[in-house]
RNA sequence: GGAGAGGUGCUGGAGUGGCCGAACAGGCACGCCUGGAAAGCGUGUAGGGGCGCAAGUCCCUCGUGGGUUCGAAUCCCACCCUCUCCGCCA
């Protein structure tokens, strides 16, 4: 959420920015209750002071009668605040409802652009292999490899659920462990993290109130299944100020993801492209304003890294302001070679959040121990989305006969340099 | 899930209607003292918001949200959380 000082004072960069997402936001009427509230607050304390007064006078006065009138009017004055503060509750609501919808500021670096074909692709890395036979796709490859069994995961859950198995379960596994063992080296802590989240979290992060389409819930009980673990990482510090010294704060995790994917009913079903169940390996930094920048960069260089070291083809893209998601200010994504499906997939997204997530989740910090407290930034970052870059690491390195030679880093996660059909 | 106890500032812990944004102790910071330190003494030590150029000033916050009252940390109601015992369980 911006700061009600930040639109007050920048109201024109805010409709600008709003216009670049191709989004609407009420600025207009957000003014127009932020002026209202901050006068009816006005008359509000001012009622308030003079109450404490009287009433700290009818507490010391011995004149009974004296008492008498002062209650009397104080109770009138009462009444008026009641008045007042119900109309002030009123406008406070709506103004934070409005304020909760705005989306971030754009970071004046984005390429403008309505939609994600304005997005520039920053740098192709790797060859886009040549086959010397047609290659399979994984919704073929998986089923060779008795590794990918659509039909029992749609026969136990329904549409958009898999189950992997043998060589392929275990490759993801790698695969996980691959990119856990790579970031924890570079220094982010690894996490373990509810997969279940209360509402006022999902409120917090900025997944709700917009996004409640996209979310799993617990018909009884006040949770709500995690779509990414950005969310729990957003959470971890909700309501805190972290002490002076102690950022950035540089977090991994590896969690399971759950989607309700709606809107796309009928679209990518084929395969495990998109689905409502998978699992990721979660980056996320805590920072100080002035470093938010460079941790964007970081953060590109780790997820990049996992297709490096995979020998898979990738390109790296900057999203257009109109592609970008609602947090966020700046982001890049990563999106690895599907020879198979024959595209580009995203298996990695790294946004800089600016402070607009701290604000919301009401996480600050202080900058030395004297220092009055300040919103910190927050970004996130895949590294990686794992059935994606599971399907990649099959199609790319798939042989005529349906095998898979194993790129060179995960063979001692595997035990095995070859996965292959069963006899 | 059942029974009981409890949630107060950085920490411990007082406080059952006005003198309490909060005693006292500890911690921390600064100052005095000292050759230096310890001890001792003194001072300071929450967050948010409104108005103001500022100094400052006012309002709100004692788990959360309501209520009673001229006035609530204190009384009433609901909810959340923690602890102990029982039940259940990986």
């Amino acid at each position: 959420m911006l700061s009600m000082q930040f639109i007050r004072e920048n109201a024109d960069r805010v409709r600008h920015d709003m216009l670049l997402r191709n989004t609407a936001a009420p600025v207009d009427r957000i003014l127009q209750l932020d002026e209202e509230r901050r006068q009816l607050l006005q008359q509000v304390e001012h009622l308030r002071a003079r109450r404490n007064v009287a009433s700290k006078a009818i507490g010391a006065s011995r004149d009974r009668a004296e008492r008498e009138v002062q209650i009397t009017e104080m109770r009138l004055v009462g009444e008026e605040i009641d008045r007042l503060d119900s109309q002030l509750r009123k406008v406070e609501q709506e103004l934070q409802e409005k304020l909760l919808d705005v989306p971030n500021v754009v970071d004046p670096s984005v390429p403008p652009g309505p939609d994600e074909h304005s997005n520039v692709v920053v740098e192709q890395v790797g060859a886009i292999p040549a086959f010397d036979f047609p290659p399979r796709p994984h919704w073929e490859l998986g089923p060779l490899l008795d590794g990918i069994d659509f039909d029992r995961g749609v026969k136990m859950s329904g549409s958009r659920f898999f189950v992997l198995r043998g060589g392929v379960a275990r490759l993801q596994r790698a695969l996980i462990q691959l990119m856990l063992n790579e970031h924890t080296a570079a220094g982010f802590t690894e996490h373990y993290l509810p997969d279940m989240l209360s509402e006022e979290s999902l409120y917090a992060s900025g997944q709700l109130p917009k996004f409640r389409d996209n979310l799993y819930r617990d018909a009884e009980e006040d949770y709500y299944w995690i779509p990414t673990a950005e969310v729990a990482f957003v959470n971890l510090y909700r309501n805190e100020i972290i002490p002076a010294g102690r950022l950035p704060l540089r977090f991994v995790a590896h969690t399971p993801c759950f989607r309700r994917e709606k809107m796309s009913a009928g679209r990518d079903v084929r395969g495990i492209k998109r689905v409502h169940q998978f699992e990721k390996v979660e980056l996320f930094v805590y920072c100080e304003p002035e470093q938010s920048e460079g941790e964007l960069e970081l953060l590109v260089r780790r997820a990049r890294l996992i297709p490096e070291l995979l020998g898979l083809p990738y390109r790296l893209v900057q999203l257009c302001t109109g592609d970008l998601g609602f947090n966020a200010t700046k982001t890049f994504d990563v999106e690895v070679w599907s020879p198979g499906v024959g595209e580009w997939l995203e298996v990695s997204s790294a946004s800089n959040c600016l402070d607009f997530q701290a604000r919301r989740a009401n996480i600050r910090y202080r900058p030395t121990p004297e220092a009055g407290a300040r919103h910190p930034h927050m970004l996130n970052a895949s590294g990686l989305a794992l059935v994606r870059t599971l399907i990649a690491v099959l199609e790319n390195f798939q042989q005529p006969d349906g095998s898979v030679l194993l790129p060179e880093v995960l063979r001692p996660y595997m035990g095995t340099d070859l996965l292959t059909p069963p006899a």
